[in-house]
DNA sequence: GCGACAG
DNA sequence: ATCTTGTCGC
């Protein structure tokens, strides 16, 4: 069980940076996530969207489907502390937003990469719950994260980390490339060469492959840019299904859900920075 | 060795 | 993550 802690840590910022954190702290986060992968490992043996063991694909084209949610943290005032989470719920295929919540909240963590749910994970938790109790039936059956699920130095990014919190499928929707040691192995220079290099013809996405030959996510443009989103598998799906169903999701560089809920919290920000200190949440639902 | 690191 | 106008192109 003992492991060389520098080394094996994922964050070895230097002692002066002003991303450094404590030693230990980082272990703990550290063990917390390994604990939930683990139960995300296990669940996981029983896709809720995916190819089964047995071959067979529940979702062939989503039937069945006809919510689907999105999330997004929008930071305002100096440091980042100080944040609103939305959570966004629309109907699939037709992509209309048919319920918003959004949240005032503080961190008490800082941002560490490879520890970003622990951050954000918990308040979108608790908005899902809060659907749940109060709007039973608008619980979508998929979550779009902003942010990456297995493309994740352990295996274990924001969109899992939620998924396995809310029993809920999620994609992970990364809109920038996160390289680690044991990852992919293919810079983001590589990724960029490719997808600039594409014709009309041939396909804007990249299999984000590790030497070993595991598939950690998908590298791919869609609509007209030319810059690439990064899609990995959250909870309860696998990365055929995710990358599907973003194409499905989009319109333009981010897919709709995650699009919305962005709007949605910098509107809030926007509109209401100036009262801040009163509403500290809302809810909004147009039709059950 | 140095830099880089989802949001 | 955030601070930000106009601007070029389809």
């Amino acid at each position: 069980m003992a492991e060389p802690a520098s080394s094996a840590l994922p964050s070895s910022f230097a002692a002066d940076s002003p991303l450094a954190v404590d030693p230990d702290q980082l272990a703990r986060l550290r063990t917390a996530q390994l604990a939930l992968r683990q139960k995300l490992v296990t669940e996981n043996r029983d896709l809720t969207f995916g190819t089964r063991e047995d071959g067979s694909d529940p979702v062939a084209s989503f039937p069945g489907l006809q919510l689907v949610g999105g999330v997004d943290i929008s930071f305002l005032g100096e440091g980042f502390d100080t944040a609103v989470a939305g959570l966004v719920i629309l109907t699939y295929p037709e992509l209309k937003v048919v319920h918003t919540s959004f949240r005032k909240c503080r961190f008490d963590l800082p941002y560490i990469p490879g520890f970003l749910a622990f951050r954000e994970a918990p308040v979108l938790d608790q908005m899902i719950a809060e659907l749940r109790h109060t709007h039973p039936t608008l619980v979508p059956q998929v979550i779009l994260v902003d942010g990456n699920g297995v493309l994740h130095p352990r295996g274990f990014g924001v969109a899992c980390h939620l998924g396995v919190l809310a029993d809920i499928p999620t994609v992970g929707v990364a809109k920038n490339y996160l390289h680690f040691n044991g990852g992919p192995a293919l810079s983001i220079q590589d990724i960029r060469a490719h997808v600039d290099a594409a014709s009309p013809h041939t396909t804007r996405e990249l299999s984000l492959v590790g030497d070993t030959g595991r598939v950690w996510g998908m590298a791919m443009c869609l609509a007209d840019t030319t810059r690439p989103i990064f899609i990995s598998a959250g909870h309860r799906l696998d990365l055929a299904t995710a990358v599907r169903l973003v194409r499905h999701c989009c319109r333009y560089r981010i897919p709709e859900p995650i699009r919305a809920a962005d709007q949605l919290t910098r509107r809030y920000i926007r509109e209401r920075s100036a009262e801040w200190g009163e509403p500290d949440n809302h809810q909004e639902t147009d039709r059950c």
